[in-house]
DNA sequence: ATTTGTCCCTGCGGGC
DNA sequence: TGCCCGCAGGGACAAA
């Protein structure tokens, strides 16, 4: 499931590969994968330049050359849970391939999405349509690689929200998934379960080094590959080799040898140790 | 107001 | 062997 380590490795094998190269021609195989619909993204987008490939969350970001005296445009991809983007070898084929962007130099990027939750949105740079308007976009909270540790413990606040629910919260901190909120919860100490209000700010400092350590190492590592993940030249990720937490319900602690438990907070399985994080005193 | 549940989609693994 | 069920999960949305 691609998360902040795994966009960003993307983005940087895309990147490498296709800037400076134009948008050709958008081959549609999927018109539910664009937005704001079919035409109006191969309108916004053919014929521009891919100036950068960057990341903001979850979200992959191609910036394009303005034409015309425009402002210029951008695409975002949301890949969720079963999304790749391939640089595409001459004469290759992907499977579950819902759109195609055809490159100056015969060059091909598809975005293939077997579970087709994931889309790719166009916006012009400036004015009304900008990403800005885009209410996911502008509720984006800070990411967790550049913000300062004094405002992470500041968004925890004191209520009764489970903190796993607020790393999920994409407008509290953006980009952490399922996987990455485990490994740091499981490095800090913390049960998923805990109250942000209940935990002290260095416990706190605790959770932001872990975050940024697991986000660190994973993009170090290119990425986890638990299934569906390959970064655009088709290549797995090697952190899911270092999961401490993630996916090891019923095994043994690598820390302390005790039995990992599972239990469901908001929503998603989360996989902690009884003994290394303590219950909460709720 | 916060928080939980459902849906979207498809493949896979476990159980029988 | 083969079928059925549940799970995986980010985010939109509805509901309690």
């Amino acid at each position: 499931m691609p998360e902040l380590p795994e966009v960003e490795t993307i983005a940087r094998t895309l990147g490498a590969e296709a800037t400076g190269r134009e948008i050709l021609r958008v081959e549609v195989r999927d018109p539910v994968a664009l937005f704001p619909d079919p035409a109006g993204f191969q309108a916004l987008v053919t014929g521009r330049r891919i100036e950068s490939v960057g990341r903001r969350a979850k979200l992959l970001l191609l910036d394009l050359s303005p034409l015309g005296g425009d402002g210029g445009a951008r695409i975002a991809v949301h890949l969720r849970m079963t999304g790749r983007v391939f640089v595409l070898a001459p004469g290759m084929e992907t499977d579950r391939t819902r759109a195609v962007l055809h490159l100056s130099g015969g060059q091909r990027l598809a975005f293939a999405d077997l579970r087709r939750f994931g889309s790719m949105h166009a916006f012009p740079v400036g004015g009304s349509a900008d990403i800005a308007s885009w209410p996911f976009y502008a509720s984006l909270g800070p990411e967790p690689l550049t913000m300062a540790a004094d405002e992470f413990r500041a968004r925890l606040g004191q209520g009764r929200a489970r903190v796993k629910a607020l790393l999920l919260d994409q407008s509290v901190v953006a980009g952490i998934g399922n996987i990455y909120a485990d490994e740091a919860l499981f490095r800090a100490g913390i049960r998923p379960d805990t109250s942000a209000g209940q935990i002290p700010p260095d416990k706190r400092d605790a959770l932001f080094t872990a975050i940024q350590a697991v986000l660190t190492q994973a993009i170090a590592e290119n990425g986890s590959s638990i299934r569906d993940y390959r970064d655009a030249h088709g290549h797995a990720g090697a952190f899911q080799n270092h999961f401490r937490a993630y996916g090891r319900g019923g095994q043994a602690c690598l820390a302390c040898g005790e039995t990992m438990c599972v239990m469901r907070v908001a929503g998603r399985t989360s996989t902690y140790c009884p003994r290394c994080q303590p219950a909460p005193k709720n």
